[in-house]
DNA sequence: AGGATTCATGTTATACTGTAACCTTTCTTG
DNA sequence: CAAGAAAGGTTACAGTATAACATGAATCCT
């Protein structure tokens, strides 16, 4: 049952996973589009917040753009490393990190729900090449 | 010298304290076009760019929003607290949580340059006022 | 079976966010 | 004053996202 709805999901994820770098919407909807010719963005979008909702894709807010998820563990919080030279991007978790912001933003009576870590720089691979920050 | 600049800055920043809440270019164009008929986009994305760049005030990604800095050191790393009842932003800063996020981005070698972090959740007050999450 | 219902998707149109590119004005400096 | 630099004006458009309604397939119920 309800099963329909499952297939763009699954054209949409399997386009970010051959992909690996994040990805805009509208280069989703590229790729998912070759196989079919007429498909509107309101489809794509609609496909990526089921994913997000189950935790298979999380959206890079300082990108505008979309990942797959790389943990097993979906759930968990993510923390993004972006680099802003290659445009790699990891994907860490840290139990620590949630939990302390969850305690300081809990300080004024916050109740988090979600959080979005992402921390802009250079990777490894980048930096030894040279290009300065 | 250099002073045309930061007349356009002072009534973007004007603008953000006044108000207060985050708000998006748009309002912030609408509200300093009360002075100035003919304001468009760039006028106001430029001096956005330069309030942030000057640490006076932050874009909040998730929301794509900008609030002017409460804190006032400048130069620090801003965690915001988002409500989504009420809209209502606060700013937090904590040295462990920024130390121990740029820890865990180095692990692998990567080299933070700017750190994005907000939390989503249900402030104090709207939440005993009895809004379920 | 057959109609009602539900839900994903198709479709159209548009709103919102952001920037490229070029022009004009103002200020500074020699 | 001429030359140059920096800010802002202006036009136009690119990129991101969603509202609103139509369509069609699977499911449910009697």
């Amino acid at each position: 049952m309800r099963q329909r709805g499952r297939n763009m999901q699954a054209e949409v994820l399997a386009a970010l996973r051959r992909c690996g770098a994040p990805m805009s919407a509208y280069e989703v909807l590229d790729q998912v589009r070759d196989g079919n010719p007429r498909l509107a963005p309101p489809t794509i979008y609609r496909a990526l917040a089921a994913l997000i909702e189950r935790g298979k894709v999380h959206r890079l807010e300082s990108l505008k753009a979309f990942v797959a998820c790389r943990c097993e563990r979906h759930r968990h919080v993510p923390i993004f490393s972006i680099c802003e030279e290659c445009g790699t991007v990891e994907e860490a978790v840290s139990r620590d990190i949630t939990n302390e912001l969850s305690r300081i933003a809990g300080q004024s009576g916050f109740a988090p729900a979600r959080h979005v870590i992402e921390v802009h720089g250079q990777c490894a691979r980048c930096e030894s090449k040279g290009a300065p920050a």
